[in-house]
RNA sequence: GCCUCUGUAGCUCAAUGGAAGAGCAGUUCCGUCCUAAGGAAACGGUUGGGGGUUCGAGUCCCUCCAGGGGCACCA
């Protein structure tokens, strides 16, 4: 059955897109593409079941639908594998894609085949190239010279995104460790703002989860930056606060110690004693694991730097502090610590006996008197809310005390009050500052794009012509692919040492690759025109089928690569290649599929072959299976679910269209009447409940559905009326969405030549819709007390009339006092009565 | 710790503030030499607990309980 139908999708092409004079309406439908480790597993299964009844669905509905499959196929897995098994990565990736293309062919996927794509073609990641080149242009792409995160048993460095929370690689599991390296980075925050602001407009189309992961990565902050003089140095300090309006309780200054600033400082400390400590204190911090830094209860550590700063509205003297829980890459790497208001900086302060100042009031937050605090910090009436002694910063709204001129004012007043002050002083101004930084894109290994940038004998960058792109990667012969800490194309001298394109001079190539993230970041651009040389991408069949309408891919990339996408689109539009800033108008996540509630793996010896149930069941069955498991965004349990029980309705279903005897010319309008309804009943709601995503509860009227089939034709009219046929043949389209060849065997069974796929979504007729008579509830105090059969268009004053004629109201109602009617024609009548 | 989502039949899930439902599984029966396929019937509920709003609450509000997810030294 399988081969036969295969041979027919591959003669008939259902699913290739239409040519340019198609009139039909469009809709891009997109699956994020796979990595080619190996054959497919469940969790595509899942995948691409779902995204599969997406597309076809669309189909159905008569539009245009663009539904493209390709590879993202460069990476480490292939570089490893090679070296382990000493073989070409090219080998191994393309030997897998070919087997996972032969796999999602036979599980039906409705790809357009004539516009696959590798990354890892010439063709592909000449323009990854090219890109690259765009954001260099634009001042997008710089190099600079940071601490990185180091994954050492990958021998690379990882974007933030790529380490985990706990401080491993997320791909290796690896402990990260920090190293100086010069880098590539494309620089993401300058979009930072706009990709926080437009998160907005896909909110209701996209999981509310990947937008608050988005948000708080980006994790926007406000405040303000404020100059401090310090003693014995010309250059002020400049800190970041969130909370200017505890300017008066700044008690000591912390700055990073990985930060040129401390060292600078310390030097000028003339103290070789300080020194010293911040030497041996420099090395212990550079040593501690990110897992260690990242430690919630972890004690606070520091030492002395032998500065002092002022603070300018009151001229105290603040001394200044190293400690790691400052870091040196975000805001100015240097904070004024307000232990009063502040827990980490009250922790800090207690550790070293460091003196508390409370500015604000939190006990009395809006209104009431305004306590004057003694200037040494204490409130001796407060004693047991006293942060110095508590332990717990008063975080809370108040007003504030010991402020000078700012007394009294509410923390929100206080805030913009102090930076206009601080403006009018020009030693402060408002400020904003980001979690998110710019993305590395450099990785020290072979199988990825080359970086289209050479290097004179100066160092200096030249970029790649375009006309010469693309740099092809040099073979693997000869080359250790080792990870050793600098990238294996280091070893292609001939590769490496080439002329430069303005004068001939000799030049070094960079040998570093880019992140496979830049790969997947503009992908869907080039689905639409994958074969074109001469451009990355065709702005007219941009502008007919971009942004894509539906993405379809697993929460894991809910911000590593939804980010970067939705970052180079926004570059995209400002170059004006694109008409649109969001690359992706609805996103479904779908959950993971699992077993005994963990995720599978070999390792816990929990792991399903999707092989080994398709054997079993088939691939219509595990589709189905995939569907009707509960909603497409919720983990499948394995063990909850019955492949066994999806196989058994395909049977029922094929059975249904084998016993129907009409002849496809039946006039419909003779059929049995209650089953007409409910096939039309169908017809009328699958399409919102598939806009909605719900595709169990579709399953589940399907399987309704071919129950009242079954009834119909046993205990009812029988196999011959109309109605049968016609409810028949709307599960078998509707069945195509889930199951094709069986779908496909009952379409041919009921005497029509194929596609099942090819057909349109039926509509429902409305005066099948309309019920003849509704049962309206008559209720006495909110409790049933009687039923009537009623014409759905009755209206209140009839409906109310014949409900108190009833006895059995009459009766319940008594001789209380009715005191409210509620009618709700044609459903419900509720008498409220007062005894 | 903070934010957020979800608790409905054994399982997976439905139900514009208006009769608590479906599918699957299980049970019984029919069928069959036996097994399976297939068919029929019934069973199954304090809608997590408590309070409130309402003529009326699974649905809205408060609170507690349980689970999931996200964030968590970012000044």
């Amino acid at each position: 059955m399988q081969e036969k139908w295969l041979k027919v999708w591959d003669d008939l092409k259902p699913f290739s897109t239409a040519g340019k004079d198609d009139k039909r309406p469009r809709k891009y439908v997109l699956d994020m593409f796979p990595y080619p480790s190996g054959d497919l597993h469940m969790g595509h299964a899942e995948a691409y079941a779902l995204g599969d009844v997406i597309a076809r669905y669309w189909r159905l509905q008569g539009f245009n639908v663009l539904h493209p499959i390709g590879w993202d196929s460069f990476g480490l897995p292939a570089e490893n594998a090679a070296i382990k098994r000493g073989v070409d990565p090219r080998e191994w990736t393309y030997d897998n894609i070919a087997q996972q293309r032969d796999s999602m062919r036979r599980y039906a996927a409705s790809f357009d085949w004539d516009r696959v794509l590798h990354t890892s073609d010439p063709e592909y990641y000449k323009w990854n190239q090219w890109l690259f080149l765009q954001l260099y242009k634009k001042g997008l792409a710089y190099r600079k010279d940071s601490w990185v995160n180091w994954d050492p048993v990958d021998q690379t460095v990882l974007a933030n995104e790529q380490v985990l929370p706990d401080g491993t690689s997320e791909r290796s599991g690896a402990l990260v460790v920090k190293k100086k390296l010069t880098q590539w980075y494309f620089r993401i925050t300058a979009y930072a703002d706009r990709l926080l602001d437009d998160l907005n407009q896909l909110e209701g189309s996209w999981p509310s989860k990947v937008i608050s992961m988005q948000r708080n990565w980006i994790g926007r902050s406000t405040g303000a930056d404020v100059d401090f003089a310090v003693e014995g140095r010309d250059e002020k300090i400049t800190v970041y606060t969130t909370r200017p309006d505890t300017l008066f309780g700044a008690t000591f200054m912390v700055v990073a110690p990985d930060s040129d600033l401390a060292a600078e400082l310390v030097a000028g400390a003339d103290d070789a004693e300080v020194q010293a400590a911040f030497a041996k204190y420099l090395t212990r911090v550079q040593q501690s694991s990110e897992i260690e830094r990242l430690t919630v209860d972890r004690e606070k550590t520091g030492v002395f730097t032998g500065r002092y700063a002022i603070n300018p509205v009151n001229g105290a003297r603040l001394p200044i502090w190293a400690a790691d829980y400052v870091l040196s890459d975000y805001g100015q790497g240097a904070i004024m610590a307000v232990p009063a208001h502040d827990q980490r900086d009250l922790d800090f302060a207690r550790a070293f006996d460091l003196p508390v100042r409370v500015v604000i009031d939190t006990t009395q937050p809006v209104t009431g008197a305004i306590r004057i605090i003694p200037e040494d910090g204490t409130l001796p009436e407060l004693d047991d809310m006293n942060p110095a002694i508590t332990g717990n910063a008063l975080t809370g709204e108040g007003r504030l005390i010991n402020s000078g001129a700012f007394d009294g004012l509410s923390k929100v007043n206080a805030i913009s009050k102090i930076i206009a002050w601080l403006g009018e002083q020009g030693i402060g101004r408002a400020a904003k500052n980001y979690r998110l930084r710019d993305w590395l894109i450099s990785r020290q290994r072979y199988w990825g794009t080359p970086i289209p940038i050479l290097y004179d004998e100066d160092g200096n960058e030249i970029p790649v012509p375009e006309d010469q792109l693309p740099i092809e990667l040099p073979p693997t012969e000869g080359l250790d692919l080792k990870p050793k800490g600098t990238s294996p194309l280091g070893g292609a001298t001939d590769w490496v040492n080439t002329i430069s394109p303005i004068d001939g001079s000799p030049v070094r190539r960079d040998t570093d690759t880019m992140d496979t993230f830049v790969d997947s970041s503009w992908y869907f651009l080039r689905f639409l025109n994958p074969h074109d040389d001469t451009r990355a991408f065709d702005p007219r069949e941009v502008d007919k089928w971009a942004p894509v309408d539906q993405y379809v891919g697993g929460v894991t990339h809910a911000i590593l690569h939804l980010l970067y996408a939705r970052f180079i689109t926004k570059v995209l539009f400002d170059l004006g290649f694109v008409n649109f800033t969001e690359p992706f108008s609805a996103l479904l996540n779908q959950g993971m599929v699992q077993m005994d509630g963990a995720a599978m793996s070999k390792s816990k010896g929990n792991l399903i072959r999707l092989s080994d149930q398709l054997d079993v069941f088939g691939v219509d069955a595990i589709r189905l299976t995939m569907a009707f498991a509960g909603p497409p965004e919720d983990d499948i349990d394995w063990k909850d679910v019955s492949p066994a029980g999806s196989l058994k309705f395909l049977g029922r279903a094929l059975r249904v269209a084998q016993d129907v005897t009409s002849a496809p010319e039946v006039l419909w309008k003779n059929g049995d009447i209650a089953l007409r309804r409910q096939t039309h009943r169908f017809l009328a709601d699958a399409p919102g409940l598939i806009e909605a995503f719900k595709f169990n509860v579709v399953v589940a009227r399907m399987m309704e559905l071919v129950n009242a089939i079954r009834k119909t034709i046993d205990s009812g009219s029988g196999p011959a009326d109309a109605a049968v046929r016609e409810a028949a043949e709307v599960v078998a389209v509707a069945l195509g969405l889930f199951s094709p060849y069986t779908a496909e065997e009952m379409w041919e069974t009921l005497g029509y030549p194929p596609s099942v796929a090819l057909q349109s979504w039926r509509k429902p007729d409305p005066t099948l819709l309309v019920e003849e008579s509704v049962t309206a509830v008559i209720q006495v105090d909110g409790k049933v007390r009687a039923r009537l059969e009623v014409s759905p268009k009755i209206d209140a004053d009839e409906l109310e009339e014949k409900a108190r004629d009833l006895d059995a109201i009459k009766r319940s109602v008594g001789d209380r006092q009715v005191v409210n009617v509620i009618v709700r024609a044609p459903r419900l009548v509720n008498i409220a009565t007062k005894p």
